[in-house]
RNA sequence: GGAGAGAUGGCCGAGUGGUCGAAGGCAACCGAUUGCUAAUCGGUUGAGGGGUAAAAAGCCCCUCCCAGGGUUCGAAUCCCUGUCUCUCCGCCA
């Protein structure tokens, strides 16, 4: 989070930055409540201080045996004047803590107004029949179930069945291979729900509270991605200079309650409650990430190259970005079935956001400095499932099985 | 779920009511010295906030010894609650 000195200087900048990213703040009020608050903790300091000098007194008096009532009646006073200063003071610092909760992570300067095409279109495929939707083919298939899906949970749920639960669990082996094996990453199996504070150390809250499910009892939430406890897992740490970067990777169940986003593009398997996804995050000197979000990039096409799927790469405009992300690009995976492009992978560097909130630090000269987070998914597997679907598909409605894919379903085709 | 032990600065660790923001060690930084990347000696080194100052330095002050309450003139130290870690018992994948 944001220091209040900081926040102090750079009004303006933080303003503009909130309102580009769509949240109106009350930066004036801010600035009131700042200035309340100075003027309180000036008082509050002052009596303190009163306090702490009469009651060194009182101690000197009564080891010599003299006697302190006087002072001791005049402490009470104090006291009495004081405690609803200090509460008041207390309130307002909350007050102001919750203001800066609320304020996003800057923004890259090669972050434009417009969304901007990184990579054109790639892989489109031509047929010489017109492709079914994933819907209609994993249904005549008998390999993806929404009707079932609803039964057990409820709607926007989905429910894979036969092949089609083992090519959803052949693509997260596949792509946990990719990762642990030709990029290095260290697998991680986190636990999916979290605690509050690490969903406020990513920057999950306070924004996206509505779109998160919480376990009534304790108050856990089920992660909205693996994002969260990854980057969670070096929350306070001071670092040595040599131990990064890290690279950490994970599968997890990602769950949304995807509020208000009910009527756009919600049918199938396009928007649904709970997905898989693997994900990788990087720990790195603030120097290097933007060397590093490249790099993500590159690594998160590797799964879409070895698919060999149609797809693009968009690099988000300001108001697309995400409260904590500095920039984003997204690949998108074309699905010529219900013939759209659909995000499969969000690629981020958060920089020193989520670091500061979540405190962690290397050793620098001098001191300590927050570290560079970024995170990419590598990558979501409904979407995925989708394009691979739709595009893989015969004239007969079959499905084939790209290459890489059939040592882990042990399998060629479906159908 | 029950019983007990613990949580202190970058790290280790002392501290059971005042002069403790905290001994000591390590690490780091600065300097000195030694004919060589080591050794020795001296010094410095937590964070946040308020004030003063054009700003920086400096100076003054407040708060922080897991978190939140409480007792007390005064709490790192005593009491209560919570969180986490460890040990034992129970229960259960």
């Amino acid at each position: 989070m944001y220091n209040i000195r900081f926040v102090e200087e750079h009004i303006e900048e933080l303003k503009e930055v909130s309102e580009k990213k769509g949240l109106s703040l009350d930066f004036q009020g801010f600035r009131k409540l700042n200035k309340e608050r100075k003027s309180l903790k000036g008082e509050v300091d002052e009596f303190r201080r009163e306090k702490n000098k009469k009651g060194q007194k009182v101690g000197e008096l009564k080891r010599e045996g003299k006697d302190a009532s006087s002072l001791l009646s005049e402490l009470e006073d104090l006291k009495k004047g004081v405690t609803k200063k200090e509460k008041e003071l207390k309130e307002i610092q909350k007050k102001v803590n919750d203001f800066i909760s609320w304020i996003p992570n800057r923004v890259h300067p090669s972050v434009n107004s417009e969304p901007t095409v990184i990579k054109e279109p790639t892989g489109i495929k031509k047929f010489s029949f017109t492709p079914i939707d994933h819907i209609n083919l994993g249904k005549s298939l008998g390999i993806l179930d929404f009707q079932l899906a609803s039964t057990v949970a409820g709607s926007h749920f989905a429910l894979y069945k036969g092949k089609g639960a083992i090519l959803e669990r052949a693509l997260i082996n596949f792509m946990l291979d990719l990762h642990t094996k030709r990029h290095g990453y260290t697998e991680i199996f986190p636990p999916f729900l979290v605690n509050e504070y690490s969903m406020f150390t990513t920057g999950q809250l306070p924004k996206m509270r509505d779109d998160m499910y919480i376990t009534k009892r304790d108050g856990l939430f089920l992660n909205p991605t693996a994002e969260v406890p990854l980057t969670n897992i070096l929350a306070n740490k001071i670092l040595e200079k040599e131990e990064i970067p890290i690279k950490y990777c994970a599968y997890s169940a990602c769950f949304r309650r995807e509020a208000g986003s009910y009527g756009k593009e919600t049918k199938g398997l396009l928007r649904i409650h709970q997905f898989n996804k693997v994900e990788l995050v990087n720990f790195v000197h603030p120097e290097e990430s933007y060397n590093t979000l490249e790099h993500l990039l590159k690594e998160a096409l590797v799964v879409i190259e070895l698919l060999d799927l149609p797809h693009r790469v968009i690099q988000l405009s300001i108001n697309e970005l995400s409260f904590a992300s500095a920039k984003t690009y997204d690949i998108e995976v074309y699905a010529p079935g219900v013939d759209k492009w659909l995000e499969v992978s969000s690629i981020s560097n958060f920089e020193d956001f989520q670091a500061r909130r979540a405190g962690i630090r290397i050793k620098e000269k001098g001191g300590t400095i927050h570290i560079h987070t970024l995170n990419a998914s590598g990558v979501a597997t409904p979407r995925l499932l989708v394009s691979l679907m739709e595009n893989y598909q015969t004239d007969k409605g079959e499905i084939i099985i790209p290459d890489p894919l059939i040592p882990y379903t042990d399998f060629e085709k479906i159908g």
